[in-house]
DNA sequence: AACTAAAATGAAAAGGGTATCATTAACTGA
DNA sequence: TCAGTTAATGATACCCTTTTCATTTTAGTT
């Protein structure tokens, strides 16, 4: 059975198309159409059950009411919670939201954004992959289409950006480790290691460090990648030397790495406080009912979720106007999984 | 500046729409496209960076290439990392994929279903709040659109699904229980509780007992709401007589109320297993590496996903084959969260 | 050279809305 | 009664691509 159209309701009713619209746009009393003919319009639209034509309709004005979201990965929590917030904003302003995962595969971001615009979206907001390069900048640039920056953004790039403050939070995180008076603190990056969330969390770990005067030491960092935690990480920890507590402290880079951590330590029984203390980046429910409960530096996803989509909403309405860039204030939690060092 | 469209791209080459339309969707061989016109035309379209517009292809097709996805909550990671596997069958086959969460509203799925509906979306995955209703079907079976359940489904209805084996799961589990020497066995529910889901898993429950000869007792039985667990829920779990070591063991609807009934143990100094024998439904990967270990069910969301998205896409393609039904079987881990009891 | 078959390309309609502009009908006031 | 408004509705172009069918060009045959 085919769809009813704007023809066939037209016909059926012997009233113009144009008025029709108007009716179905809720410009009647705008245009002066009368009331009964608009309720003649109304009943017959449910009767017939008519459903207008996206296409048609977004082939006319020009706007799909659609925006993309492209992230790392969907199932990250990080992830899911700020689309969930995200949708729940677009939804409320009558846009559908389509979203794709590029599992920092830069080839696969660049097909993403290509097919998104193929299909018109009003905007898009993305957790860039590719490192920041002129050519790339350009490339976004020149899409044309409201863009916001989520978790990550470029340096010094016009493209409107909502994030963690990472570098302050790491900076406090290690200071707060020093202050417990460890001094042999080991970071643990997730590759890849150049986006902006991991450098700048390693290098406020590493500012922290030069501001206490402790010297940055290669044996006290490690990279990881999250798409082999499958294999077991402790050799590749045990460069740490955790054994012989040479590093007494460990501030992981996020989440996923902090769960893999845990496990190798259960499987080696390294004790947390007693062999190594521990602040993870990115907070987990799960991370106050583990023993001990992990200390963890908290950033609120909904927040950036929210505030890109209200971001983005702006500008899809206004789009020369500046937008301000906004960064979010993670919250430091310090648990038991963090002692005291007295001597050393 | 404008959007260059095919007309553009026609007059500036002098080579008809139709052929350079041939060209662009790879049947230049098959409609005898000369190599040398072929060449011209893909020289033009990198040079003028021509994009062809969606709506129009749209319209005339009456393919959107987009196919939309319904759940509870993408930020719950069950519904997530299906979601996530969803995307990637779809995104191999040259679909784009648009989501959205009902948050066990069903006057929001019933929304969310119409709008996807009038962007032309050419299959719907689906996990249903709503209640089996003939009125519900009657809407669903309408549409005319490819459909797909996902985790929950409607009993008899001609609605093809994917979801997991929850009665007979239910029913292992707790008699499971039973052979650890629980008799006094108690059963989380989350609300609602209609839900071919959390009805299976009620029903495999109440089964296992029966066939154990334990009489179902409503004191051992307790229904959440998952949108309310930020209020304390010991007060409802105290009904459970846990103090006085009434209920022995407790089968747990989900992970999420996992979370919450551990972390209310913890603060109420309530001892998994001493105090109580725990499985939970929905592994998470924390739950090995919480202190004792989680016994789970565990459902790989990422086969659900899998397998509804090459269904959805076969149903696509021929809609008339009848499909088959899918059927996941969970595996039950017993850790250390389940003690035998030998006396009472 | 004349004709046929095959190869290559093009003209035009269709698809279903929206927006511009035009038209009709009803009504006002002198 | 008639010009001049205003209220209500309609005709039509347009958005851009795909597809059917038609036409032109080329190659091949006698």
């Amino acid at each position: 059975m085919k769809r009813v159209s704007l023809t066939d309701l037209s016909k059926s009713l012997n009233i113009s198309k144009t008025t029709i619209s108007f009716v179905l746009n809720g410009r009647a009393k705008e245009k002066g159409v009368s009331a009964e003919t608009e309720r003649r319009v109304l009943k017959k639209v449910k009767e017939l059950n008519y459903i207008p034509n996206n296409f048609a309709r977004g082939l006319r004005t020009g706007k799909s009411m659609t925006i993309g979201i492209v992230v790392a990965d969907i199932s990250n929590p990080f992830y899911a919670r700020i689309c969930r917030n995200i949708e729940n904003e677009f939804d409320k302003n009558g846009y559908n939201v389509l979203f794709s995962s590029t599992y920092e595969n830069p080839d696969k971001e660049k097909h993403i954004i290509n097919v998104m615009v193929e299909r018109g979206v009003d905007g898009i907001i993305l957790s860039p992959t590719r490192p920041y390069s002129s050519r790339v900048k350009k490339e976004l640039t020149q899409l044309e289409i409201p863009l916001v920056f989520i978790d990550r953004h470029y340096p010094n790039s016009d493209i409107p950006y909502v994030v963690a403050n990472n570098y302050q939070s790491s900076f406090e995180a290690t200071k707060k480790l020093i202050e417990f008076g460890h001094k042999h603190i080991a970071f643990i990056a997730i590759k890849p290691t150049n986006t902006s969330v991991m450098a700048d969390r390693i290098r406020g770990y590493k500012d922290a460090l030069k501001a206490a005067n402790i010297p940055f030491r290669k044996k006290f960092y490690a990279e990881f990648d999250l798409e082999d935690l499958s294999k077991p990480i402790y050799h590749k920890l045990d460069c740490l030397n955790l054994r012989e507590h040479s590093a007494t402290a460990i501030l992981s880079g996020n989440n996923k790495i902090t769960l893999a951590l845990i496990e190798c330590f259960q499987r080696n029984k390294i004790l947390i406080p007693n062999d190594v203390s521990l602040i993870s980046f990115d907070y987990l429910d799960v991370f106050s009912i583990l023993t001990p409960p992990i200390s963890s530096i908290q950033i609120h996803p909904e927040e950036i979720g929210d505030k890109a989509a209200k971001l983005l909403l702006s500008l899809i309405s206004s789009p020369q106007k500046f937008q301000e860039n906004l960064v979010i204030e993670p919250v430091i939690h310090i648990k038991e999984s963090v002692k005291y060092i007295l001597d050393k």
